[in-house]
DNA sequence: ACCGACGATACCGCCCAGGTATCGATCCCG
DNA sequence: CGGGATCGATACCTGGGCGGTATCGTCGGT
């Protein structure tokens, strides 16, 4: 199976139309039919279901569409990674570190230090981006490692190693009646009035239905709850980043956040190896 | 990246000869010299460093090549996958599960029958092999799911549930003086004249230097140890197949052994979720 | 019943993968 | 030190397959 049938099987099972997928390929529809009936007689098995009206997926569709997209991920993931390996051996561009904006900071502050000390550390270039974004930078290879917050985060298809636990803390506007409490329990968030949980954008970018504002980043986040329209459960660590208008309250029964350094399986790379140990030892 | 050059690459790197790599392909040796620089061409990165008489991996095409395994390997397993769902639509085979030969059999039983009592239960091939090889099976599409033992196998790259944890026992000849004692510790048999712990295959299929039988499955090395010649440390569960001539003691110090049940990500199979569900039930 | 949308088919041209022959460099051996 | 052997690169040719245009067959909608 060669990359271009997959990549135009997959334009096809994602559009559910072959001349859209077409106009997405940059190529002509008869050609992109042609590519789908050969793979189709190659695998030996029905891919899509056709009429001249619709265009459904196959059970064996939905598979090979899953599976798919994981090795073309792959795929590209080899071909960024082998780029970037030599730009190293000539020039500057050292390791990439993935690492969710706002979280984690002064891990990664030691982090960083720690490992600049090493002996042969190379430049890290730090991507901030947002939830849950890390997972994606580090399949598709453009991050050689990347800091990981379970279990809101998927560690599937990677190596981990633990470098922190921390509990949650419910941060609310300064001043809310629940400011004076020592602690809380879930129960006491979950259904307070006016002040509901934000909805973070799924992986493709669309927003899950529910009550809650819609928020992109940390930064709004923070700003919505100094307004007194959200609240939002947080590692503890968050505290340090937090001013005058906004308070934290320990919650006893929210699931404690374990913060993991995570790296594709594979790393030859003795940089990515120094940088693990430095982690791990702090 | 078309797949076609990647694995014309790994035979190369793997070969380190174009003649042998090309026979292997089985093309002749210009056309792979002309794929491999229109690679490096198109990667804009040396891969190989070749003189007339020598070729080696240059710092890139280590990374091309780790990277490129792996990606291979997804695309395989995409393609074995697709076939497979295709057949299961249609006729019998059901999910293929991977076990170590001779491991956690009663668990397994256990398991088989309790998702055969499921409704809509599909029929499950169990696939019983050496060690450490169940990981390569689900990595090439050619399992479903696998039971692991940690810390022994790697579970990077899967998605996994516990099952169950046990210690470890040191099965020796029956009759051996430490037979006597109520548990012992690992310094009691690292170094026990005459018994040395066995060797086991690579995932490569060499076996490591030192001393030490070479053995390749389970019933093979219980006979060695019957024989007197080796001894092995095993989950706790293996005594249940332990006949007369060998005796079990537990070994306090040992790490625990982990069973969980790995699946690859991406499976969107429901029989796969059912039997995940079943198992982590039991 | 006709028109429009959509996937399939027919046919054509060109690019590139693969083959053969040969070259150039390097190592080995006498 | 020179000749042969080994091995990768180059030159040149051929054919298959990929992509393009034109067109058909089949549905739905009005």
């Amino acid at each position: 199976m060669e990359t271009r049938e997959l990549r135009y099987f997959v334009a096809v099972a994602e559009e559910l139309h072959f001349g859209r997928a077409a106009q997405r390929l940059g190529i002509a529809q008869p050609p992109l039919s042609r590519a789908i009936q050969q793979l189709e007689r190659r695998l030996g098995a029905a891919l899509l279901d056709r009429t001249s009206r619709t265009v459904t997926l196959t059970e064996a569709g939905s598979v090979l569409l899953a599976e798919g997209r994981a090795a073309l991920d792959a795929v590209d993931a080899a071909d960024r990674r082998t780029r970037r390996a030599a730009l190293a051996a000539t020039g500057r561009p050292g390791l990439v570190l993935a690492a969710k904006a706002g979280a984690s900071s002064e891990l990664l502050a030691k982090l960083l230090d720690a490992y600049a000390a090493e002996p042969g550390a190379v430049p890290v270039d730090v991507t901030l981006c947002g939830p849950a974004e890390q997972e994606r930078l580090l399949r598709e290879g453009r991050a050689d490692v990347a800091l990981l917050h379970r279990p809101f985060d998927s560690t599937a298809g990677f190596h981990t190693a633990e470098l922190s636990t921390e509990s949650q803390v419910v941060v609310l506007p300064a001043g809310h009646p629940l400011t004076v409490r020592a602690h809380v329990h879930m129960a006491d968030i979950t259904a307070l009035p006016g002040l509901p949980l934000p909805r973070w954008p799924d992986p493709d970018g669309a927003y899950p239905p529910g009550p809650g504002p819609q928020v992109r980043d940390h930064a709004q986040l923070l700003q919505l709850i100094a307004l007194g329209r959200a609240c939002t459960l947080s590692p503890e660590s968050c505290r340090a980043q937090l001013h005058g208008d906004l308070a934290a309250v320990p919650v006893l029964d929210a699931p404690t956040v374990t913060t993991v350094i995570a790296w594709p399986p594979h790393s030859r790379s003795r940089a990515v190896a120094d940088l693990i140990r430095t982690a791990t030892r702090l």
